[in-house]
DNA sequence: GTGCTTGCAAATCGTTTGCAATAGC
DNA sequence: GCTATTGCAAACGATTTGCAAGCAC
């Protein structure tokens, strides 16, 4: 069993094949899926499954701090199971989500706000708009 | 006429009744409201007022970059009118939407992140998440 | 009068909820 | 057997769309 379900087992999480499935997908597909994403590619394999043991497992994870979830598509919730601290990018043109490395220091800089006194911070998330090398290649001009 | 108003004008954008007072809503209430909110707090005074008109002017002023639309609630698009840089801290108890200062340097630090290199940003969200100094005296516990 | 703007009603779509069937201890 | 989990169908709610009426130059 890998570590990070080893940990939901530990906060008392009793795993179900659906949801070792949906945890084995965000491992392995760093692509920030919605959680139509995910029922439409485990569907074929997992024929009984339903969009809401998606959401309702996706949701479970989220509370108990397994996975992350990204606000910065403003259509759907968008999933990531690297839980480790990075930022977003979304190409405003292609709306590709691209991962992007985030110094440690500078979350400790920006943890450490002093406008933040007296709020106790759980997580920070950076998030950048804007073209991708891509679509700036093709000099595609921002909507 | 007021120099939010007339960046709007200068871009070509006709100023009608409704798009004045949705413009003078954003730049009077710092308080992030949704459309719901703009559309609710103005049709009493402008009655024939539509929630479409108000969904059409932000996406309008969004468009061109005169109003903010943060995601950082998953539930509705919350807008600012306040275009400066900050960041936003949504207290993950009483749902309470607070800016943050955020120092000059380390937005000039986000934007010159290496990972970016290839990128053209044109605009950079922090968001952080947790408890709320009311929420954290009441010693609530995180969700 | 031509084109932009408005506003109603209906549609859309991601997500949630109610609830009955099922599985695991 | 009891509790947690699943999954269908329906509900929900924010936002978008189609389109006809109104307004501005």
């Amino acid at each position: 069993m890998i570590e990070a379900q080893k940990k939901l087992v530990e906060k008392g999480i009793h795993l179900s094949q659906q949801r070792i499935a949906i945890m084995d997908y965000l491992l392995k597909h760093k692509t920030h899926p919605t959680a139509e994403d995910i029922y439409r590619d485990l569907s074929p394999s997992m024929p009984s499954l339903s969009r809401t043991t998606v959401y309702n497992t996706l949701k479970l994870f989220s509370d108990h701090e397994a996975v992350l979830v990204l606000n910065i598509d403003d259509r759907n919730a968008r999933f990531d199971g690297y839980t480790h601290h990075h930022a977003h990018f979304m190409c405003s043109n292609c709306e590709q989500l691209y991962d992007v490395p985030i110094p440690d220091h500078q979350v400790a800089i920006a943890r450490a706000n002093p406008g933040l006194d007296g709020f106790r911070v759980r997580s920070v998330q950076i998030d950048y708009h804007g073209l991708c090398p891509r679509c700036c290649a093709e000099e595609v001009t921002l909507k």
